[in-house]
RNA sequence: GGCGACAUAGCCAAGUGGUAAGGCAAGGGUCUGCAAAACCCUGAUUCCCCGGUUCAAAUCCGGGUGUCGCCUCCA
């Protein structure tokens, strides 16, 4: 496949390190509340690209880190812990908050068909790798203690900045409110790997370290748990770009000084879901999770939809009109499947094979699932019999998880627990068998026939209060309940 | 201030030098007493702007503009 690498600023031809196996590295949640769907939307594209390697035939080992310790205060930056506010706010212990917020993540990942990487790792369970990281890099003089804390030393390293080009003069230090500049820094762009001496000393974990009490600095942690799950060498690494500076910059910096040799190949950034007036935020505006968008009435799945539509490296626009939108789109989808004829012919492998290779062709362009969802509407189209086309629909669902089949069964579920009575006049109801119903539905039958239309239009209008739809078919009608 | 990404119809978008896919919405039609559903039809003389290269540019090159992001920890 395609993709374009950030590192490189190109489109390029994706070759593992090793033939047929990927190994594939995604920033994972802050677990101090719940994630909001544009959090989700990171996740959901990663959980495409994941799929499609698969799909194209690759061996997948995907780690995803928990952060539940070190970082400071949310998107309205402060300066107390996360984790510690979270817990404040809670009354609950930092773990419980920690474990909480996970286990609310996952369940968020399963309703949009997000699958659980294969190793997932909290950050709290990996000091002593940290400790033997940092250790090293003291000991090949790529890091040095200051002031109490750990720092890595960027001035060792020919190139630094990897994803775009700064000078270090031109960095803005504080240019956010509450940032100051650290005076034990030797160079403006160093970052810490330990800290004993914080600003903040209510933070709520600290450890045991050679450099004394304290907690690990924010980005030795995936760096860590890559090197440990994912080897000395990784494939893909994913996350928000956002993260590209400094953390993704710092990541390689010091894993690559661990190494002493080339880390990560594939840089994939998602871009973000904006609200109509910029990034959206747990602090600013809506919290959109995907709890708010049920009790709207939306299915999960219409959101995945709404995702898939649009590219990953392109922002994305969030407003319930574009939700509606995709809504729509996504259900009228499901009817159209819904309306496929299961058991209708043999599967026809030919044509099967050809929307295949069109499909990875398509979707293997920088993980353009924009096509991925034209492809359903190919295959719809297409001059074959039903079942080969719901067994297509199915095979590209392995990678858009857009519960298409099962959407589309329970419909034609409910569809068919429709009973159909005949009057007897040859005028047929379709129902669910209420004989109080029926009666009235035979009611403005009678009225119709003796085109008293004001009285057929006033019983469909007091079915309606009664929470009944109405609708004609040919030779009877049919109701639905709301 | 520096750095990066993006800009195609009301909205989501495809496009990678050969004359603008697809979906949603909208409008028209068939059907219907009416409605709903379903089905059929209709959309950009032009791709943010200005230059250039070329027989040919949404696509390549140069220069602008706008939007978003990063420079602290955020997907």
């Amino acid at each position: 496949m395609k993709l374009y690498n950030s590192a490189t600023r190109k489109k390029e031809d994706f070759v593992p390190h090793e033939p047929g196996k990927v190994n594939m590295y995604t920033c994972g949640p802050t677990v101090y509340h719940f994630a909001h769907i544009g959090n989700l939307r990171s996740y959901i594209m990663e959980d495409v690209l994941e799929k499609f390697l698969r799909y194209d035939g690759y061996e997948v080992n995907r780690v995803m880190n928990i952060t539940d310790v070190g970082h400071l205060a949310s998107d309205a930056d402060t300066g107390e812990d996360k984790m510690l506010k979270g817990a404040k706010r809670e009354h609950k212990s930092v773990m419980d908050v920690a474990k909480f917020y996970t286990d609310a993540f996952f369940a968020d990942c399963e309703k949009l068909n997000i699958r659980r990487p294969d190793t997932v790792q909290p950050a709290t369970g990996m000091i002593d790798e940290y400790i033997k990281v940092i250790s090293k890099l003291i000991e090949t003089g790529h890091a040095y203690v200051s002031g109490g804390n750990v720092y890595f030393d960027t001035s060792t390293l020919d190139r630094y900045y990897i994803f775009n080009s700064h000078n270090e003069e031109d960095l803005a230090v504080g240019v956010r409110e509450g940032v100051e500049e650290d005076g034990n820094k030797r160079n403006k762009n160093d970052f810490v790997l330990w800290f004993t001496k914080s600003k903040f000393d209510d933070q709520a974990l600290k450890w045991d370290s050679p450099w004394g009490v304290g907690y690990p600095g924010w980005h030795i942690e995936c760096s860590c748990i890559s090197m440990k799950y994912n080897g000395e060498y990784l494939d893909i690494h994913c996350g928000g770009i956002d993260n590209a500076f400094p953390h993704h910059t710092n990541e390689i910096a010091q894993s690559e000084a661990y190494l002493g040799h080339p880390w990560c190949k594939y840089w994939v950034h998602i871009h973000h879901l904006n609200t109509s007036d910029g990034k959206m935020s747990k602090s600013k505006g809506e919290f959109l999770t995907v709890k708010v968008l049920e009790d709207k009435g939306y299915d999960p799945m219409a959101y995945r939809f709404f995702c898939l539509q649009s590219h990953y490296r392109k922002a994305l626009v969030f407003t319930w009109e574009n939700l509606d939108n995709a809504a729509g789109a996504y259900s009228k989808l499901i009817s159209r499947i819904a309306a496929l004829k299961p058991g209708d012919g043999a599967v026809d492998e030919e044509v099967k094979k050809e929307f295949r290779e069109k499909f990875i062709a398509q979707v293997g362009n920088d993980l353009n699932t924009s096509m991925g969802i034209t492809a359903l509407y190919d295959v719809l189209k297409a001059k074959t019999n039903d079942e080969t086309k719901l067994n297509i629909l199915a095979d590209f669902d392995t990678v858009l998880s857009l519960s298409l089949l099962d959407r589309a069964e329970k419909l034609r579920n409910e569809q068919s627990k429709v009973q159909k009575t005949d009057s007897g006049s040859g005028y047929t109801i379709e129902g669910e068998g209420d004989s109080e119903i029926d009666a009235l539905v035979m009611a403005r039958y009678e009225a119709k026939k003796a085109k008293n239309f004001a009285e057929a239009d006033r019983i469909r209008d007091e079915l309606k209060a009664m929470g009944v739809t109405l609708t004609d078919v040919p030779g009877g009608a049919r109701w639905t309940r709301d």
